[in-house]
RNA sequence: GGGAGUUUAGCUCAGCUGGGAGAGCAUCUGCCUUACAAGCAGAGGGUCACAGGUUCGAGCCCUGUAACUCCCACCA
């Protein structure tokens, strides 16, 4: 253990970090393959986001999911992460275009399809790369190297083969129908894609007049510059105020049109003038009620929110630009009634934050009712469980309110819709192949220009990455996968998808358990994003405290689910505590001698050294349970716990008086125990900071040559010592009584006392002697049975099973010690009280379990014979003159 | 409008199937005790949001109330 000594004072992430990364890397500790030996571990994890740059909520998802895959990974499964490389859409081309506004002026269309789609190939390959290795950084166990799902030929080939499939069964089609639509990214959305935020805006009144009459008609509207695609009003048909005037004609202002009075049942008659104005091109209940009305659609919007030539005058217009104009002319003319404040709820694009049109469009869309009935069952049923397991409510409430799926986008970057229409004869034809003719007239074809959701792709990678539609030997072997790891603000984008998608193409499920996280907020609890400046950068933070101090933060502090707010506190609780277990390893190799990772026979071991056995025993037990239970944060806490106290505090307090008096026959043991319960420590602590435990397992003795690849620990029924660790917990016990007293009364340390503790278990107390010599400032120890000779201003202390006595009668204010006793009297007796009340109780005897009855009764009976002591001590201190 | 979550120490949060309220940080006191001052030994601090109920027993289960947060939803 020469290096050992030589090892830094104080812990240093940075010297240690890199190194050991990158020698997992090269030794191939990551890599994982099929291997029938072995049973399969896999984890979906989401892909690197778009920017390039790391963010806390994927340090966070990366923390978690490395945690998984170490613990599995020491348990002997063949650990495999399902990784993306890729975000194949819309996020990606809208950075890049973003890029080329900002830096030259461009838009896709200046550069056309084949020029813009190589920038962003090459914007992939800059940014994918850097995030890989920052990823690297927190210790991440990915095996990057299976870079399998980008936008390549496979990824293209799966796409495919579920459209066509989809397709034939019908349950992709095509037809015109209402979506939302990006004047921004230019673009189609999903329902998903769309926030609806809540946004100060008016109601306009404006007056339809009606044909041949002065009557008018007035409505009410918030998008008054969809008034040019207005083909009807409609009325309630019980609405008595307008039954008049249903079948009449209208004029449209500001149009030469006319349009007639509907009567529908869509209309409340409650809501605003109770006169709705039918824009079936631009609303979605307006398209519902245009289809039972057999009304024309007109759309007034180009795809950048420019009005087009129905605007009449104000074409070219802006959307916003056009509305404030048409309403100073309808002002003008007389037809602008009221202007009213109404606040409602606006669509906006998730990733622009631009309002979106409900615009009619020709798109692409999937069925959903019959994807959504089995999707449904098998979380029902408990094959897919979501951990917490509330968040399958919130799954279930989508999936059974689900509309069908607007797939196509219009965008370039991404999987391009496998459809081919004959310039000929129109024939739409969906292939697996690209093809040149028409197969049913001949003519030449081509390929519908837009390409696919994201989230299309993305629903397949638990399985389109591991080789489907080919029979792969991966496929067999690691689907379906284990465990999804991500956040909640992600389960209908994604994690449903899935579900659905892997149920209908594989005939499986596609993982057994979803994992699910918070958000990572700032301190104040906001949402960290980049336009409020308050996210925090891991990389820095790794830098100033390592990754393991930013690990512990993320895996501590929040249950499963719920947000978590950073503190830069808490991570220098984190390391403070690698600090702490760096100064433990530092001792234990200072005062080794051995060269063997074993424990001693049985009959070497000392009380402590069977105390802290046991305890370490338990330990496992709870890391173990507590892991398979996803509940990575009490596992992590209950080893930090002991660690620290048990392990530090008073382990190695315990232990010290061996090891340095090196004729002690059972030092070997101590060291021997030392080392063991601190290299096994380190293995269940590994997932959780994989670096310093790796660092500090290196330098102690150990067979294998990493502890990455090391067995796990597991519970062992020779390590179970009750009886020790109950005689211990006395001893300890006492400790702090004394420690207690003597900060009551401000006697430093350095000045020590002798310690007489009487007791009716001195065999028990013999054993102690010693650590209350180093642990309670004792200059001797007396242990006996009686309290003969006892001066009777001595400083006494009362505890389970023993008194104990310091003679520093010097110390001893009568006054003070009598209130102190008499409130220690009191403090007594209430617990008596309590505890005899519940004995007393009937009830409680009869229905409690017998467990804890007993547990009370011996309370009593420990609380009674300390009573006793108490009053026997105020009796004599009273006696003092 | 529907659904979910939160409310526990000054702050941030744990508290798993009901059995004497916990941690970290902060505060106060005393310590350079030969691994660690990024530390050690102690201390103070809580009507577990409120009101009912079930139970021998409720922070935990049930009902209701209030405040905050999030998600979903086509009311023009």
């Amino acid at each position: 253990m020469e290096d050992a000594k030589n090892i830094a004072k104080n812990y240093d992430p940075q010297s240690f970090e890199d190194k050991l990364y990158n020698e997992w890397v090269t030794k191939g500790y990551f890599h994982a393959e099929v291997n029938k030996d072995k049973k399969p571990f896999t984890i979906v994890i989401p892909p690197p986001n778009v920017t390039g740059q790391l963010h806390m909520g994927h340090a966070l998802d990366e923390t978690l999911q490395d945690i998984l895959i170490r613990y599995k990974r020491m348990q002997g499964y063949e650990t495999l992460w399902v990784p993306g490389t890729d975000h194949a859409g819309i996020a990606t081309q809208i950075k890049v275009e973003e890029d080329m506004r900002e830096n030259e002026g461009l838009t896709r269309y200046d550069l056309g399809r084949e020029k813009f789609l190589e920038r962003v190939w090459a914007w992939k390959e800059k940014f994918g790369s850097r995030i890989i290795n920052q990823l690297k950084k927190i210790g991440s166990s990915c095996d990057w190297d299976r870079e399998r799902f980008t936008m390549d030929e496979g990824c293209s080939k799966a796409v495919r083969e579920v459209f066509v499939n989809l397709y034939n069964k019908g349950l992709i089609y095509q037809g015109a129908r209402i979506i939302n639509w990006c004047p921004k990214c230019i673009t189609a959305l999903s329902d998903a894609e769309v926030e609806h935020v809540e946004h100060e805006g008016n109601f306009w009144h404006i007056k339809y007049p009606v044909k041949d009459s002065d009557e008018y008609v007035i409505i009410a509207t918030t998008r008054p510059e969809t008034l040019f695609g207005d083909t009807a009003v409609a009325v309630n048909p019980e609405d008595e105020r307008y039954k008049g005037i249903i079948g009449k004609t209208l004029l449209l202002p500001l149009t030469d049109r006319e349009i007639p009075v509907i009567a529908d049942e869509y209309v409340d008659k409650e809501f605003g003038t109770g006169c709705v104005k039918i824009t079936p091109a631009h609303d979605p209940n307006d398209f519902e009620v245009g289809l039972r009305h057999d009304l024309e659609r007109i759309k007034v919007l180009n795809d950048d929110a420019t009005m087009n030539s129905y605007a009449g005058k104000y074409e070219g217009m802006d959307r916003y630009e056009c509305r404030k104009k048409m309403l100073e002319d309808l002002d003008a003319m007389g037809l602008l009634v009221k202007t009213e404040p109404h606040s409602h709820n606006v669509g906006q694009c998730y990733r622009c934050g631009t309002t979106v049109e409900p615009i009619i469009s020709k798109q692409w869309f999937v069925k959903m009712k019959p994807l959504a009935e089995p999707a449904i069952d098998v979380v029902k049923n408990g094959d897919i469980k979501f951990v917490p397991e509330r968040f399958s409510k919130t799954y279930m409430n989508w999936m059974e309110g689900v509309f069908d799926w607007c797939i196509s986008r219009q965008l370039w970057w991404g999987h391009r819709i496998p459809a081919f229409y004959c310039d000929k004869c129109g024939h739409t034809t969906v292939s697996k192949e690209n093809i040149e003719v028409c197969p049913e007239c001949g003519g030449s074809v081509h390929q519908d220009e837009d390409v696919l959701d994201t989230w299309f792709s993305s629903a397949l990678w638990p399985f389109s990455t591991l080789g489907w539609p080919e029979k792969t030997e991966e496929l067999e072997y690691f689907y379906p996968t284990s465990v999804l790891v991500t956040g909640y603000d992600i389960i209908f984008f994604w994690v449903a998808r899935m579900i659905f998608s892997g149920l209908e193409h594989t005939g499986k499920k596609p993982f057994d358990h979803v994992f699910l996280h918070g958000l990572v907020r700032d301190s104040q609890g906001r949402k960290m994003s980049k336009s409020l400046g308050n996210g925090i950068d891991p990389l820095k933070i790794i830098e100033q405290y390592g990754a393991d101090a930013l690990r512990f933060t993320l895996a501590t502090g929040n249950a499963p689910g719920n947000d978590m707010r950073f503190y830069i506190e808490r991570v220098e609780a984190g390391r403070n505590f690698a600090n702490k277990i760096w100064n433990a390893s530092r001792f234990t190799m200072m005062n080794l001698e051995i060269t063997e990772n074993k424990l001693p026979d049985m009959s070497e071991l000392q009380l402590e050294d069977k105390w802290i056995l046991s305890r370490y025993n338990k330990i496992v037990r709870i890391v173990t349970d507590n892991l398979d239970k996803f509940e990575l944060g009490v596992a992590l806490s209950n080893l930090y716990d002991f660690i620290w106290e048990c392990f530090c505090d008073w382990y190695i307090e315990l232990v010290k008086p061996r090891l340095f008096d090196k004729e002690n026959p059972t030092g070997k043991a101590a060291q021997y125990v030392l080392t063991y319960v601190l290299s096994h420590t380190m293995q269940l602590l590994h997932p959780f900071m994989p670096f310093i435990t790796e660092e500090i397992w290196l330098h102690l003795p150990h067979e294998g040559e990493s502890i990455v690849i090391s067995h796990f620990p597991e519970y062992s029924e020779e390590l179970v010592f009750e009886e020790e660790e109950k005689a211990m917990t006395l001893i300890m016990d006492a400790i702090s009584a004394v420690r207690n007293r003597r900060a009551e009364m401000n006697v430093p340390p350095s000045k020590k006392a002798k310690t007489i503790i009487v007791t009716p278990k001195p065999e028990i107390f013999e054993k102690g002697v010693a650590f209350f010599e180093k642990l309670a400032s004792a200059s001797e120890v007396e242990v006996r049975a009686d309290k003969r000779d006892i001066p009777a201003n001595a400083v006494n202390i009362v505890v389970a099973d023993a008194e104990i006595y310091l003679p520093m009668s010097e110390l001893v204010d009568k006054d003070k010690e009598l209130a102190r006793l008499n409130a220690e009297k009191k403090k007594l007796e209430g617990e008596i009280k309590r505890v005899e009340g519940k004995l007393n109780n009937a009830g409680f005897v009869a229905k409690a379990p017998q467990k804890v009855v007993d547990e009370e009764r011996a309370k009593g009976e420990k609380y009674k014979s300390m009573l006793e002591k108490v009053i026997e001590n105020i009796r004599s201190m009273e006696q003092l003159s």
